[in-house]
DNA sequence: AGCACGCCGACT
DNA sequence: GTCGGCGTGCTC
């Protein structure tokens, strides 16, 4: 992988890449002392300005370059960080998706809590004898100057110790009292853990009489799971995993010990019978893994079709002809509860990735699949960039959701990067779902993807049946305009009645979308977006779902001081509020971004609903994601036209996708399930088709509108967006690339400038450009045009955002 | 992005 | 008079 260099070539200088939003790399001179260890992919420590950053080697050579060049601190790592095709993946995203190099890289690695370098303070002789003399100035500086007596202190630790030290310290480093360093960090946990632990039953009778929880399911899985195991594996499933081990070994109950990979047969957890269908489509990849050949396929199956089983035997048998597998799921689906079920399967060959995960655990389940002790990788977006090596198979299950792009800087797609590294790889992928985006539809159809069907649920189920409700007719029927329906009430009843439950959508968080004077018309806004504020009742606060202000509820328009301030619209909270008055004694809870704080919270409440300790669950898009819960046969979508309305090409195929996805929940038990959808506009083809469950039609319908009007997947998009703090400014510079744009490339249209959909977002005001192009290549010539005249204007890094492929439009 | 240097209003 | 605002310029 790489090489020794040969004696008397040792590199003299390399390029490094930085995490800095500078589209350039970086050259250094390599102290003789570090260039036996240096090699490209490692991770060095260089000067950069006044402070220090961790940057990669991409590059090293002997000529001297042009300019003066300062020395590379530090070597991290002896077996380079990133491999050498980890590296080409990362310059095709930075390449691809208009990044700077340095923070791709950084995105690729585990470092966020490792890069950052302290800074510490300490004395100057002038300083020394100011104090001496007590020549300084009295108050805070003093106090801190007095603190540094005895040595050098870390800012962070001055800080703490005087509240409000932050300007005296600026002003005695400026009168040249005392001096600030910014030093790297001198331990590298990466490196510091290349050792792995070992644990394995020894004996039972030196168990401890009462162990604590964590030693009692340690002993219970070694008991099961009978050889020697990864106790930092083991910690992603129950965190005091490591310190559980060490006390057991200190009883004598464990043997804890770092030694080589010993592998051991794996304890089978159930399994069923494939039906058809899924034997066809497990038998495809397969093949295609043994052929250690480069296949896309999209694994089309209705849900609760079984996919899931589908994705594990793939992964054994790519696992079994000796090589590794990569699973990565959207954000809000890599639960516990997952990790677990991996975990029954493959054991510690799992290393799970996410971005709940702490910074040393994080660093811990990298090293575990860097250095081979993992071959199987469960995990998000970022996870695609894990460090396997030999790499047989990749699944992006639900691949159709939007988590898999990055909404910042690279802002990549996880589920494409992850077919451009499987083709270098020579590696299966299995992109999977019940309503594929369009774009991955369409691949299957020119046949750069294989499509496999899964038309069934799996034990011949049922899909579940479902009904729309017109609530026009609702309201000229009844004269009122209510939130739920009489059908609506009355499923609900008879679901409660028959001790079976319900879940309800409502895609929209808080208890009233807006507040609007009646006597001026006024609404109130988010003071630093365009948007209006959201009513959260239990907070009782307004609330802006895009910047996170939020203040009290106003007794008076802000515009004509008048209390004539109304609520309108609705939200889950109202939701549940609602069904807790229609139906008092039912046990109602609610899942949405205001009830879940972290993977825990929603794992707390979905798992009281699987126990029937709830029997309605209320929420947004997140009770949608592919959960099963069998004693579900009724689900009802409150208005199904929220997102409808939505100035974004995608509306009606998300509209499509959520509320299949929704009604997939009912009936995956013994028992069938029923779907009722409350909508304005029981015709419109997204909200028509999603009731029949009808795919195919859906995407012959949809892709015809985007041919027309030169959407993807017939074209390929980028946005550009360029914003800054002044109304003005921000003007200025659409106006001024509007310009350089022109002329446009044939084959190529671009709208725009124009105001973004959200002009204000943050405190910043935003225009767009949209580029629309039958060639993916003129559209990366445009964008690189615009950022070259970015550079040449010396426009600030952040006041240009390109986003390649882009979901969101706002 | 940080972090410096550098030129204009409100406090001792 | 200083202190401190953030405009602008650079980082191998």
């Amino acid at each position: 992988m790489c090489p020794e260099p040969p004696p008397g070539e040792l590199p003299d200088y390399c390029e490094a890449a930085l995490p800095v939003p500078l589209d350039k790399t970086f050259t250094y001179a390599v102290p003789p002392g570090l260039r036996d260890r240096l090699r490209t992919g490692s991770r060095v420590v260089v000067p950069f300005g006044k402070r220090s950053l961790t940057g990669v080697v991409l590059e090293t050579r002997a000529e001297k370059p042009q300019i003066a060049v300062r020395p590379v601190k530090k070597v991290l790592d002896e077996v380079p960080a990133l491999s050498a095709e980890l590296i080409a993946l990362g310059r095709w995203v930075a390449g691809y998706y208009c990044a700077p190099i340095g923070e791709v890289l950084k995105s690729m690695l585990p470092l966020q809590g490792q890069t950052r370098s302290k800074k510490v303070v300490s004395l100057t002789s002038d300083g020394q004898r100011a104090l001496e003399e007590t020549m300084a100035p009295a108050g805070v500086g003093w106090e801190v100057l007095s603190s540094l007596r005895k040595g050098s202190l870390t800012l962070e630790h001055l800080l703490r110790k005087h509240r409000g030290s932050g300007e005296p310290i600026r002003r005695l480093r400026q009168h040249g009292l005392v001096a600030v360093e910014t030093v790297a960090q001198n331990r590298d946990p990466t490196m510091a853990r290349g050792v792995v632990l070992w644990v394995e039953k020894l004996d039972p009778s030196a168990a401890p009489a009462t162990p604590t929880v964590g030693e009692r399911w340690l002993l219970d899985y070694l008991s099961r799971n009978p050889g020697p195991h990864d106790v930092r594996a083991l910690a992603v499933e129950r965190r005091d995993a490591v310190p559980t081990a060490r006390r057991l070994a200190k009883a004598g109950a464990v043997r804890l010990q770092a030694k080589p990979l010993q592998r051991h047969s794996q304890v089978q957890t159930a399994r069923f019978e494939l039906n058809e269908s899924q034997q066809a489509a497990l038998n495809a990849v397969r093949k295609a893994i043994r052929d250690v050949r480069f296949e896309t396929f999209l694994l089309h199956g209705v849900t609760g079709s079984g996919k899931t089983e589908v994705y594990l035997r793939a992964i054994e048998e790519a696992l079994a002809l000796g090589r590794s597998a990569l699973f990565m799921v959207p954000e809000i689906a890599l639960t516990p509860a997952l990790a677990s079920h991996f975990f029954g399967r493959f054991g510690d060959r799992t290393a799970v990735l996410h971005s709940a995960l702490t910074p040393r655990q994080r660093s811990d389940q990298w090293s575990r699949v860097r250095f081979g002790h993992a071959r199987v990788v469960l995990g998000t977006r970022s996870a695609v960039f894990a460090p396997l090596s030999n790499l047989g198979l990749v699944i992006v299950d639900e691949e159709h959701d939007g988590s898999y792009k990055q909404g910042t800087s690279p802002r990549y797609n996880g589920r494409d990067v992850a077919v451009v590294r499987a083709r270098a790889a020579g590696a299966a992928v299995v992109v999977g779902s019940a309503t594929p985006g369009l774009e991955t539809r369409r691949n299957a159809e020119t046949g750069k993807f294989t499509l496999l069907s899964m038309p069934q649920r799996i034990f011949e189920r049922p899909l579940p049946s479902v009904r729309k409700v017109d609530m026009r007719r609702e309201f000229a029927e009844t004269g009122r305009s209510l939130l739920f329906s009489r059908d609506l009430v009355k499923a609900v009843r008879e679901c409660l009645g028959k001790g079976e439950q319900a879940m309800i959508l409502l895609n929209r968080r808080g208890y009233s979308t807006y507040v609007l004077c009646r006597s001026c018309g006024e609404r109130v806004e988010c003071a630093n977006c365009s948007v209006t504020l959201t009513y959260h009742k239990r907070e009782k606060q307004l609330l802006c779902h895009y910047c996170d202000h939020a203040e009290r509820v106003p007794q008076r328009c802000r515009a004509c001081g008048r209390e004539y301030l109304c609520f309108y619209g609705s939200g889950s909270e109202k939701v549940e509020d609602e069904l807790r008055k229609n139906f008092p004694k039912a046990k109602v809870a609610r899942l949405d971004r205001d009830t879940v704080r972290g993977r825990a919270y929603y794992e707390t409440i979905l798992n009281q609903f699987r126990n029937g300790d709830c029997n309605l669950l209320v929420g947004t898009q997140m009770i949608a994601k592919g959960h099963d819960i069998p004693n579900v046969t009724l689900v009802c979508v409150v208005d199904a036209d929220v997102g409808l309305g939505r100035p974004d090409f995608r509306a009606a195929e998300r509209t499509f996708q959520l509320l299949t996805q929704v009604a997939g929940r009912a009936g995956r038990g013994e028992k069938p399930g029923n779907v009722l959808i409350q909508t304005m506009n029981p015709d419109h083809y997204a909200i028509d088709l999603s009731a029949e469950q009808d795919y195919d039609a859906f995407y012959r319908r949809e892709t015809s509108f985007r041919k027309a009007l030169w959407y993807p997947p017939f074209t390929s998009m980028a946005s550009i967006v360029v914003r800054s703090a002044k109304l003005a400014g921000a003007l200025a510079m659409s106006r001024d690339l509007a310009k350089c744009l022109q002329p446009v490339p044939g084959g190529l249209r671009l709208m725009g400038p124009a105001s973004a959909p959200m002009v204000k977002l943050r405190a910043e005001y935003r225009f767009q450009f949209l580029i629309k192009s039958l060639s993916r290549k003129s559209v990366a010539q445009l964008l690189s045009r615009a950022r070259g005249f970015s550079q040449e204007q010396g426009w600030p890094a952040t006041a240009l955002v390109i986003d390649v492929d882009p979901l969101d439009f706002n």
